[in-house]
DNA sequence: CGATTGATTGAGGGCTCTCAATCCGGGTGG
DNA sequence: CCACCCGGATTGAGAGCCCTCAATCAATCG
């Protein structure tokens, strides 16, 4: 099943139908889909992130991916959150710091061995420039990712993080106001905001106090007023401005 | 330890091939240099993000690069540190973020359009693989960062910080020790660490105070003991695979 | 129905931030 | 040569925010 194939030149150019500047879920080219092996995640999967001795690489097609660190007093941190779209090279993950990939929601990702998706890419120039523009992105949410744990206070990150969600699978709901998927567990979201889950759960209680978030079930969210929302980060602008496009056209 | 990173078990990868893994500084390809534009740099020059309309891209050849964020509240945050061999592209910086690039001591980095550094790297899969391990072993380096600013204590960050600085830019001094570089200013440092600039001060006061770290001259920092600063740490042993190989041999 | 896991909440302590005063180094002008 | 000034670094005191720890509550599952 794993694509060791390398096709010629001319299977190139699947995919031109031009999106945007910058990659965004969705516009996974047509001729990785059918060169690397689909595998269903189910949540809490672990992705290895080697192939039989071999670095891999993932591409999310659905659902949500994290990469976590451990480090040797074991303190955690979730690094980055992948989202459809996104690709990861098992060289992101820092050596000896107990890199650990795996699926936050059930969902579906290709995986290619290195080689062979560097052999892809070097064939088909669409698909370096996929994989240069996705890695592009994903480097500048962490940029506001980092802004964020360094700078903002926890009602502040806790806000950041929601505005994330929204953006990224949010839609609108009857009652007015945007459903979203919180597929993390407390636990995965403080470690991901750099909190202590006490203090994440406080500021969550915070909000729903003033009914602004309210947890329809467990792993989904909805907020009542995307702006009031948007007013509570001072990350709102880039955040909409980088994963903006919003699904269900919000504000 | 249980890593199950692409480092871990692939003590066979290591044996069988020259260089380290990772695009490691100085290891620029001749192609590129000849194609880009070189342009030195002075102490916090800035370096814009277009050129006339187009997106730029960077290498860096000697000196270091800082990318800072400004959220509109006024919040600074260092995202990034550039060292020799790293690469930058301007979709890298969020957008509505007041993002700025802007160099941090004297240097010389490469420029190009985005155009013409795609152009290149489609021509020459050298230049591709180059510039997508160096991509990588950034973010692996952004990982460890993230880590250190959402989990570490205050004295712990700036003892990571110096061991980064100490693994790219130190060199074994003549009375035992390492010397290096400390380009940043305290402000700039602080914003890096995610801490206010006076608590950082009291820190390296606290370092210095235990006659670990003495800086000699302005801008520039000595360690006693290289093992005893990487015990300060919980990210010492990420940081040297990583970066390890040190410049003048370090244990 | 009881057990177990995870989320919530309170009390207390510690670390960092804030603010302001002081110190230091470098440049300027008398 | 020295007095002066200015920006940045250092340090102290106090407050605030978050972490720690533990008890309580809710939800899931055997």
């Amino acid at each position: 099943m794993t694509t060791t194939s390398v096709h010629g030149p001319e299977t190139a150019r699947l995919s031109h139908a031009a999106p945007p500047e910058t990659a965004m879920p969705g516009s996974v080219p047509p001729a990785l889909a059918a060169e690397g092996a689909a595998i269903r995640t189910r949540r809490g999967q672990s992705l290895p992130l080697t192939l039989d001795g071999s670095e891999t690489v993932f591409v999310v097609q659905a659902g949500a991916l994290m990469l976590r660190v451990t480090l040797p007093n074991g303190l955690r941190q979730v690094v980055m959150l992948l989202y459809p779209g996104d690709v990861f090279r098992a060289a992101f993950a820092p050596p000896q710091a107990a890199a650990h990939l795996s699926a936050v929601s059930a969902g579906e990702v290709l995986r290619f061995r290195l080689t062979s998706f560097t052999a892809l890419a070097d064939d088909d120039p669409a698909i370096a420039r996929y994989y240069d523009d996705a890695v592009a992105q994903q480097t500048a949410r962490q940029a506001i990712h980092m802004a964020a744990v360094g700078r903002l206070d926890c009602q502040e990150r806790l806000a950041t993080f929601l505005m994330e969600l929204v953006l990224v699978t949010g839609v609108r709901a009857p009652g007015g106001g945007v459903a979203f998927d919180m597929p993390l567990s407390r636990t995965d979201m403080a470690d991901y905001l750099g909190l202590n889950p006490d203090t994440l759960s406080r500021a969550t209680s915070r909000l729903r106090a003033t009914g602004l978030l309210s947890q329809p079930e467990r792993h989904r969210g909805l907020v009542r007023d995307f702006e009031s929302l948007a007013a509570l980060t001072p990350a709102a602008q880039s955040l909409m401005a980088l994963l903006g496009r919003s699904p269900a056209g919000l504000p």
